[in-house]
DNA sequence: GTGCATCTTTGAATCGTTTCATTGTTACGA
DNA sequence: TCGTAACAATGAAACGATTCAAAGATGCAC
């Protein structure tokens, strides 16, 4: 098996100068028609490919630019990483993908290795407290933008969606429907996001001084924990029960939607209305559909890089965080009780 | 900001040549203990990070391995690529992840980005007809592997799942806990998967004289469709109604489902047994826990990795294709008619 | 034909690491 | 004290692309 051909070799077979198959390259313009031509013939018979890290050790830093997420299977993940590779394409870098799946030691690995590419700058959804770790970076001189966490604005530019307008926004839409006894369920307000999207439905629920909410604390945020909550709510009088479910996230709504609609007692809106977070592909295809508060994922991966290039340009960075607000998904989960 | 330190700047700082520097990080035996100490302060001194690219310069090639899937969204790829990349740990190398999208201009890009850096070799799921530019990458001698497809073996090692076997499983299952009326439903059978476990589940069907099959083309394979085709079957006679089907994949037996429990005048499994494939995170918090086909994503992720050993490693490679096996998963909705 | 401006092409130097032949150092037995 | 083996440290060369000052070619006006 013979080596991959080289510029010079590119050059040789040619008959011109390695500087001139550089600048067929980098420079057309510069390049007689004739001369062109014969390099590029001479690339396509040899199969030469660009090294990359003679490219880069030349230029001192690379085309790539890093970007870690906590979980490339979560949908909220997988459409900022789109969007990031595609902004990314438009200024001509490419996207190094590493997924943690929340686990430091991962998250570390990629950080060393991204760093060892001399990546232009790396877009992190840190696991937990990287402050240290980051830091680091930041001495480093590696940009660096935090993605869906906000960030000390002295040391990192960082995106965002604001969970408490997403709860607003939820429980907003629940009122303006006409129900006034509200539910809240969610894991442990210890979980930002959860605590986060609560205060925003208590903001809007207090707008209402006829309007109740209720607080239901699920055993994690998955279909299962939501279905044994819904199994609480069906045993309870018709009289306690809430008028609108307002879910943390949509797996908690969907697993809530089971157990009233396995009872049949129960209807979905008429009786008891139900919004999720989060609008993943089921929520469409629920036996109900589930309306949803959809986060921005496109505009969070685009703007990071953007971000990221203010970075990489300025000289004198001067961070930004920028925070983008949610958006209402009505579905029939919530339609308004009289138009049925 | 000061750019970022060199070997030679290490050497200085410790006043020891470059090449001791550079063994203590490749060859720390061969360097005294005080020295050791001494060069490994600098480094912390400076906060040196090696240059992968002037590494990989000289050494010819990268560290890395390119994995490009069809869909990262997808937990059969996302299964996957965690287990190619905890594999690439252990023989000491890194996973570039590219993510195609189902596009086939991404996947260009991302083949001719891997290339230029060099990778170890590749590992894809190709995105329909690539064999024209999969023989370039051959032509080029960049050792690659094909994922959740075969290949001519002349040409290339693949890993890939028996749907065959899938489909025969899943239909044996069925017979083997009493039903006799199967349909089968799926997408067009233009998409090998479908054709594939249909033929499976056609075997095992054969295998017993009474036993039927009959099959119902959705559109498409979602739960969407799922739904249409089961609300086609609510409203046949109750003795023209299959009493066990197995869908192509886990969200047509989702959406079938619901119109199934929806309408309440058929139970699952009493009166229609229900099989999906691929196992998704849904089947188990289905309302009826849904069985299904696991495919060994882990096993075939690990053995994409050891056959590209393989294969960089061997001079004349002889290529391989591995062919898992699937594994049925029993759940509720295939329960025994008589044990209920 | 000469001078001058413009356009092409050249090739040595450079980036940061690894390699390896060479030189320097140490320890120990004779 | 000398010779020698074992161990440490050295630093120039090489990897492949880009850059850029300099040389060469071409065209045009006079």
């Amino acid at each position: 098996m013979n080596r991959t051909a080289s510029i010079k070799d590119v050059a040789n077979h040619a008959s011109v100068a390695v500087g001139t198959v550089s600048n067929v390259l980098n420079y057309p313009d510069r390049v007689s028609e004739r001369t062109k031509e014969r390099v590029l013939r001479a690339i396509d018979e040899l199969g030469f490919v660009r090294n990359d890290a003679a490219r880069q050790l030349r230029a001192g830093h690379s085309r790539t630019i890093g970007l870690i997420v906590l979980d490339v299977g979560n949908p909220f993940f997988t459409s900022v990483v789109r969007a990031a590779e595609d902004a990314a394409a438009l200024q001509g870098s490419a996207v190094l993908l590493g997924d943690s799946g929340h686990d430091a030691g991962r998250e570390a690995n990629y950080i060393d290795l991204f760093q060892e590419q001399r990546v232009q700058g790396l877009l992190i959804s840190p696991v937990g407290d990287v402050t240290e770790r980051l830091d680091l970076l930041r001495e480093r001189g590696v940009p660096t933008v935090l993605v869906d966490r906000l960030a000390d604005e002295e040391k990192f530019s960082s995106v965002a969606v604001d969970d408490d307008a997403g709860g607003y926004l939820a429980a907003r839409h629940l009122l303006d429907t006409g129900r006034r006894r509200l539910a809240f369920v969610g894991g442990s307000t210890s979980i930002r996001q959860v605590a986060d999207r609560l205060q925003g439905a208590r903001r809007a629920v207090k707008e209402e001084p006829d309007a109740t909410l209720e607080v239901l604390v699920s055993e994690g945020m998955t279909v299962l924990a939501g279905r044994s909550v819904g199994n609480t709510l069906v045993e309870r009088n018709r009289e306690d029960l809430p008028d609108g479910i307002f879910c943390a996230n949509d797996l908690l709504a969907l697993g809530i939607m089971q157990s009233l609609t396995m009872t049949h007692t129960l209807r979905i809106p008429e009786d008891i209305a139900l919004i999720g977070y989060d609008d993943i592909d089921f929520a469409v295809s629920a036996v109900v559909p589930l309306s949803s508060i959809r986060q921005p994922t496109e505009a969070l991966g685009r703007t990071a890089i953007e971000l990221l290039a203010e970075e990489v340009e300025a000289q004198h960075p001067r961070h930004r965080a920028v925070i983008f607000t949610p958006e209402l998904v009505v579905r029939q989960s919530t339609g308004t009780p009289s138009a049925n």
